[in-house]
DNA sequence: TTTTCCAATGTAAGCGCTTAGACCAAGGAT
DNA sequence: ATCCTTGGTCTAAGCGCTTACATTGGAAAA
């Protein structure tokens, strides 16, 4: 291995000189630096980054951590879009870092799996601060790791103070297209395909619909189906329907994401149901096969790069001024009106998502919330523009 | 920040015992260990990488650098699918390493822009090993790396001689493709949609249309269209093709890769022009919304999960055996018929591509080969199921 | 000429960790 | 009683780099 010292050995100056040359800025007479230089490219000395790493007082690194829900299964399968999400996230990063001189170290873990935790942290020595996907790492744990280095959340639960979130504002995304359900296509009879419980974001999707539903005594919940956002618990939730209605098909199928979403369209395929004819069926997250599908899915929009951008612009400022207090931040959602839900066969609209007018109440005290809004606050709200939304801080 | 110091004074031991015990392996004292276990979890203290790295001789990172094509145009197209290879690579490289205690330094790079080869460079000095994805970065700043540290080339051209190389078998996978058009369907008058010369695996799979081309005197290669990889010049190769070609279409339009198919596919709709009847197209790569289309697309699996998986296992094998020679590693791969060639509507059957079996010719000596394989031997070849076929070493 | 000043360069002290080798009891063998 | 072991622990020398501070040798100022 050449070092530092073989260079400045052979040029024959100091080892300081030598660095001074490799970062430029230094006044280095250039009759010296010529020669450094052309030492260096003799013998391809490149620095060595854990030493430099060791010496400045920072790597200059940052951790992506993205938490895989459930077991992974098959291959080369629909299912594995869930990771559609981070790879859409990682670009977002991606993009923000790559002109400055940052690297990006990334990690998958299970879900909450307990041997993990320790992979995080150790983790956690590797990097200057710390990306995490999905809110699905314990708050304590996060709190612990916060005290550590900035820590930022991506999509994680809104509510959360020990460390930064950055996520989609779920709650508005899903009053607008349950409220374009409801308002511009008449649908009252509701099916819930929800997610998993641990999913924060499917919590305030779920709220959301709860609240519009509770403002509109017409319209009814007929039943919910917990799914884990795979294509493969949508098509349950799809048959599990199917056999327990019967005839009396449920106006619209709300579902927590696309995965499901296109499972419950798959599932009623097989059964000769036509959507949106009989049924509409929604999804969330704006996924890409989702366009693809027959019919195409009305969904509402996640700005997964924008996401994975926001949080590394936070996370940055946050590594370069410590002591800033961790703040939630909301990014506007789209509504994506393609013909799943009734709009006639070719439309493709994207409407954007205004905040709610009662966005405080999208961040609770502390405890887990259960409609907290008084109903009637979650009108459609379909006009305006602002474009970003800060919860606090 | 908490040193490994600080836990020594509080635990009234060592700075060497401390280590110990942090490593588990080495004989310490049960009561000792106790008491620096608490102080650890008590102080929160995580060892700090930078100065691992630098005691150790070794980081235990590798790197991961993705050469995109081209400038990223539209955010959320289908365009970024090309990226979709790099994600499934990613994939297969995170569950390889998963459960050893390396870690992913991941880059992505603007295809051979020049500043972007520095960044490389440095790139180099923060890992163990380097893990490359297509072969665009030059070969000569390729042995220049390897000389430094272990290089695994995926997907490059598998004549590369500077680093390692891990990738399909293209040329068998191409031929086996070609061979159904022609014998299965009787295709004859082909249209080539080509990729960029620089790319080495659209280099392979237009050798063996060519060679296959040659062998059958009755076949013609009707036109060449030479694309990016990408939907949009698909699409523009498809418009060409209809504008030039009047009402004689040719039988079946090969892509270099199913982006380009499906670009194919729509211009052919939006003329109206139907597939297969008038004429089959086909692609090759395998990507997921391949099957989506209408009609689903008739393609070659390139199994890129498990390329970044062995290209993974190479590349930690070289980092633990320093002074392996390098060698090229041949993958097998699939042929993936739907309906897109011209099989009935709602086929879908997998088949395995044995490799060629003059494969020794896929590695010409160095400089870019032109025909080397004489016609008559890239016959369709469809019997044996070998596994793995390793050109050299 | 002497003094002053400053650009150019050198010296050396860390950064936080690992680990070879030294040291020290406490048995066990002789 | 003396000499080896040997398990448990400590000492201290790095790993390759950055950088505060010291040094040096003109050029400018006096």
């Amino acid at each position: 291995m050449v070092t530092l010292y073989d260079v400045a050995r052979l040029a024959g100056v100091s080892t300081a000189t030598v660095s001074r040359v490799v970062h430029g800025q230094d006044r280095v007479r250039d009759s010296t630096r010529a020669r450094v230089l052309e030492v260096i490219d003799q013998l391809g000395y490149v620095p060595d980054g854990a030493a430099q790493s060791l010496s400045r007082r920072h790597k200059n690194v940052i951790g992506l951590v993205c938490v895989e829900r459930q077991s992974p299964r098959q291959q080369y399968d629909i299912e594995s879009m869930s990771l559609l999400f981070y790879d859409e996230i990682l670009r977002g990063v991606e993009a923000r870092i790559r002109h400055h001189e940052w690297s990006l170290l990334i990690t998958y873990l299970q879900e909450a799996s307990d041997p993990d935790l320790p992979r995080l942290l150790s983790l956690s020595g590797q990097v200057d601060g710390l990306l995490i996907g999905e809110g699905v790492v314990p708050s304590a744990f996060l709190a612990r790791l916060a005290k550590r280095l900035p820590v930022v959340v991506i999509a994680g639960d809104p509510s959360e103070r020990a460390a930064d979130v950055v996520t989609a504002d779920n709650r508005a995304g899903s009053a607008a297209l349950v409220s374009h359900l409801i308002y511009d296509h008449g649908r009252r009879r509701l099916y819930h395909v929800d997610g998993p419980p641990s999913a924060p974001d499917a919590r305030e999707r779920r709220l959301a619909l709860h609240e519009l539903l509770g403002a509109h005594p017409a319209c009814q919940l007929l039943g919910r189906y917990e799914g884990m956002f795979s294509v493969g618990s949508g098509e349950e939730a799809g048959e599990k329907l199917l056999a327990a209605s019967g005839n009396s098909l449920p106006d619209a199928v709300v579902c927590a994401n696309d995965q499901m979403a296109i499972g419950v369209l798959q599932a009623f395929a097989k059964a000769g149901v036509r959507v949106p004819e009989q049924v509409a069926v929604v999804g969330f997250d704006d996924i890409f096969p989702g366009s693809l599908y027959d019919p195409p899915l009305t969904t509402v929009h996640q700005p997964m790069r924008l996401l994975g951008e926001q949080a590394c612009t936070r996370l940055l400022d946050r590594i370069a001024r410590p002591g800033l207090r961790p703040k939630a931040q909301l990014l506007p959602t789209e509504l994506v009106l393609r013909s799943s839900c009734g709009c006639p066969p070719g439309t493709v609209i994207r409407r954007p998502v205004p905040p709610l007018r009662t966005s405080r109440a999208a961040r609770p005290s502390r405890t887990t919330p259960s409609r907290t809004t008084p109903p009637g606050d979650a009108a459609p709200a379909r006009r305006g523009t602002r474009k970003n939304s800060d919860a606090s801080n």
